[in-house]
RNA sequence: GGUCCCAUCGUCUAACGGCUAGGACGUCAGGUUUUCAUCCUGGAAAUCGGGGUUCGAUUCCCCGUGGGAUCACCA
């Protein structure tokens, strides 16, 4: 498996000063499927160096979010438990004539003086090859003598990076392509210190609809905020998977496992990618339709609003049989209480009251009285059992509205049953109340029209 | 502004010099034994521009244009 001998170890290395962003999702993903293929090592490193704008919070939620999205890692670190391995590579670069310290006026606190330390740069021409985009050649003459740490004891990020990831034998370095002017500087440090170079691979960053890079002011980007509104961590994974990269077959939708095996650092792409939340919905909805019919009976009971709980013909067997309903008309769980709220399923319920108005099926010229049709379908509906199945009604009321007119008579029956313009035929809605329930909204609705 | 990266339907993308530029999301139209939804079928929709190289460019090269990233004693 191992072709090159040397196994294969990928690491995200979020920092934890804000809440988990999907690109920062995209990015550990990548790591995770490109390190498992390979049956490597995918390790995540907390890069909390930064005490004022780190925070425990922050480090759990992206913990929260790895694990919710279904990755585990083979190691975990904290740089900030890490501060003593940074100072020998630090003492070694200075005595080796590779970095000096340097007295100077704190930038940060003006008028204080302190030691940093500075890389002696080369001022030489770095080409590295990415793994995406290929060659890629910079100057960093112009970088000049850079600062790598603070004060001997205080490393700064770049040298920090380079140490870690050298220490924990990182072998493939996948990030975002914000990351491509870091690398010159990076590859400096690792020259200073006799390091072997890592492979590099830049992803294409993720964009908003207006190009402009992926931020909070174009709607929810923390992966806490997709969560709540109930969207599958698969169905995540496998748009985050495919936005950026494709698996050179048309198929689209993915299981994490199957992400793994079709893995492949060729078919990443090059330039950045919208984040379209309409194709997430799609995606949602085909790893909806995909559960069981009880895990989706879980997730609309969970996410049924107490209002519609509280209505008077609330149970668990009515929900239960109108859950066939929802998933077709859903894309993500968060739907099922817009809908609900909205009063699309309250006809399951509680007994609607229509207006005799709205029980006339208007489609045709000649409007005709629907009084005695709904008498008619009442007394059908009487001889079936309560009990019965969408075909059961169907096959005892078809023939009656065939003779009549089936608008004019299912318009009605339907209306009688949901009290709405729109909702699910009438025959579903004889299986989910049953023919005695569906037998009294049809006498109500006799009643609403001979009282008009 | 300097440096670097990128460029196929509105969006995500396929076609690693060779069929009529394919698929998906969205959208539009029709059908699915009343409405809505689902589902099915069909349609519209793209190679940024200009030069090369080549028998032949979406594909390779150059220039332009456009977009993006980055220029810390943050990460």
């Amino acid at each position: 498996m191992f072709t090159h001998g040397k196994k294969v170890v990928t690491r995200m290395a979020p920092s934890p000063t804000g809440h988990l962003h999907v690109g920062t999702a995209r990015t550990a993903l990548y790591n995770y499927l490109y390190a498992k293929n390979k049956g490597g090592d995918f390790i995540v490193r907390c890069e909390d160096t930064d005490k004022e704008r780190s925070t425990a919070a922050f480090e759990e939620e992206i913990i929260a979010g790895l694990t919710w999205l279904g990755m585990s890692w083979d190691a975990y670190y904290r740089q900030s438990e890490r501060s003593e391995v940074y100072r020998p590579y630090l003492e070694q670069a200075i005595a080796d004539g590779a970095a000096y310290r340097s007295k100077e006026d704190s930038t940060r606190e003006p008028g204080t003086e302190i030691e940093v330390v500075r890389l002696k740069n080369p001022n030489k021409t770095i080409t590295f090859e990415d793994e995406i985009r290929g060659e890629v050649t910079m100057d960093t003459t112009d970088l000049g003598d850079f600062v790598i740490a603070r004060a001997i004891d205080d490393p700064l990020f770049h040298f920090v990076n380079v140490v870690d990831d050298h220490e924990m034998g990182v072998t493939h370095i996948i990030r975002g392509e914000d990351h491509i002017p870091n690398t010159p500087r990076q590859i400096l440090i690792q020259e200073a210190l006799g390091f072997e170079r890592p492979t590099y691979a830049h992803l294409p960053l993720l964009l908003a609809p207006d190009r402009s890079k992926l931020s909070k002011r174009h709607g929810p980007v923390s992966l806490t905020q997709y969560a709540e509104k109930g969207y599958m961590p698969g169905a995540i994974t496998n748009y985050l998977a495919l936005l950026g990269w494709n698996p050179g077959t048309d198929q689209e939708v993915f299981t994490l496992d199957e992400l793994v095996s079709e893995f492949d650092i060729a078919g990443v792409q090059k330039g950045g990618a919208i984040f379209d939340i309409e194709k997430l919905r799609w995606m949602n909805r085909e790893h909806m339709s995909r559960l069981s019919d009880d895990e989706f009976r879980i997730m609309v009971t969970d996410r049924m609003p107490d209002t519609q709980k509280a209505l008077p013909q609330y149970t668990g067997a009515r929900l239960e049989k109108l859950a066939p309903i929802i998933r077709e008309r859903v894309s993500v769980a968060y739907d099922i209480a817009q809908e609900a709220e909205k009063g699309e399923y309250d006809f399951a319920f509680a007994a609607p009251k229509p207006p005799a108005e709205m029980l006339m099926w208007k489609k045709d010229e000649h409007v005709r009285d629907p009084l005695p049709r709904l008498q008619k379908v009442a007394e059908i509906l009487s001889t079936i059992p309560d009990a019965c199945t969408a075909d059961d009604a169907k096959n005892a009321l078809w023939n009656y509205a065939e003779e009549i007119g089936k608008g004019e008579v299912l318009w009605p029956l339907r209306v009688a049953l949901s009290g709405r313009e729109r909702s699910p035929d009438p025959f579903t809605l004889i299986h989910i109340l049953g023919s005695a329930e569906s037998y009294k909204r049809v006498q109500s609705a006799c009643d609403t029209i001979l009282s008009a």
